[in-house]
DNA sequence: GTAAGACTACTCGGATAACCTCTGTCCGAGTAAGTATGG
DNA sequence: CCATACTTACTCGGACAGAGGTTATCCGAGTAGTCTTAC
């Protein structure tokens, strides 16, 4: 039960965009990848996966690269695991006693908690408050 | 980010022991191996370590096998995880941004929602509300 | 000066390798209860 | 009868094999600016 590199990984980037947004220039897979001592390719590949879900704009070709949508403030902690993650529940109860485990029923249950609290923050919170690494 | 398989049988293994309980008996590795459709050897070792936190107690030889002890009741689903998954934090940020990594801290406080709920309800519980299986 | 073409700096995405942890098996050792045996 | 040894039914724990998913690399393809060159 870990949080996989992958997340971190996204997250630290979004971060970075959010804060580089205001000068509205992508940023290139060079820079953030050297910044979290990434290879460039591992990174793009997350990157993509974010791309997909909307959550990043990419600028292909010379001077391109990642910048953040129009709507980045309203993006939340949650959405950007679950791009990387999947959505799947941690839990599930492989055994068939009749529906609804009652352990999962806990377990389920504290993630929501878990979840709750990720989907309420979002990247733009964070800069309200600190400055970059 | 999933749940060990491991943690699911410790659950339900404690679930059983527990509506076990009253009758005092050691319930043997077969038995509980059986009902979850696991190898008795496997099933061993996650017991095993939670003989070693405390939370199960094991008769070894003839009519041995596997009990609560007489705290049980206080035995919380948090403790089971950690004695199964370990106690370290699902979310480190290997970066040297100097200390404080304010994405930890967010991942941190929500992991902490999440353990609030699973410390505070335990195996009991259920069996307040429920029969097994 | 300008248009066409080559060049360069990027992202995109598939294929694949390295690695690590979880899952699971095998087997020998220790332990305690029950059982047989010999005096 | 009683003590001793043997058998049986368990747990204990280390070593190791296998699978699956994460992490990471390589490379070819596409794309859009930029520079060069020829007229």
């Amino acid at each position: 039960m870990k949080f996989s590199r992958g997340t971190n990984y996204a997250l630290h980037t979004m971060l970075h965009l959010a804060l580089s947004s205001s000068t509205n220039k992508p940023v290139g897979v060079q820079q953030l990848a050297e910044q979290q001592n990434v290879s460039q390719a591992y990174l793009s590949k997350i990157l993509t996966k974010l791309v997909k879900e909307g959550m990043v704009s990419s600028v292909s070709g010379a001077k391109g690269g990642y910048s953040l949508p129009y709507n980045w403030e309203s993006i939340s902690f949650l959405d950007i695991i679950q791009a990387i993650d999947g959505k799947a529940s941690l839990f599930d109860c492989h055994f068939e006693h009749g529906p609804g485990c009652p352990i999962e029923k806990v377990m389920v249950s504290a993630e929501e908690k878990m979840e709750e609290k990720l989907r309420k923050t979002t990247i733009a919170d964070l800069i309200k408050n600190k400055t970059m690494n």
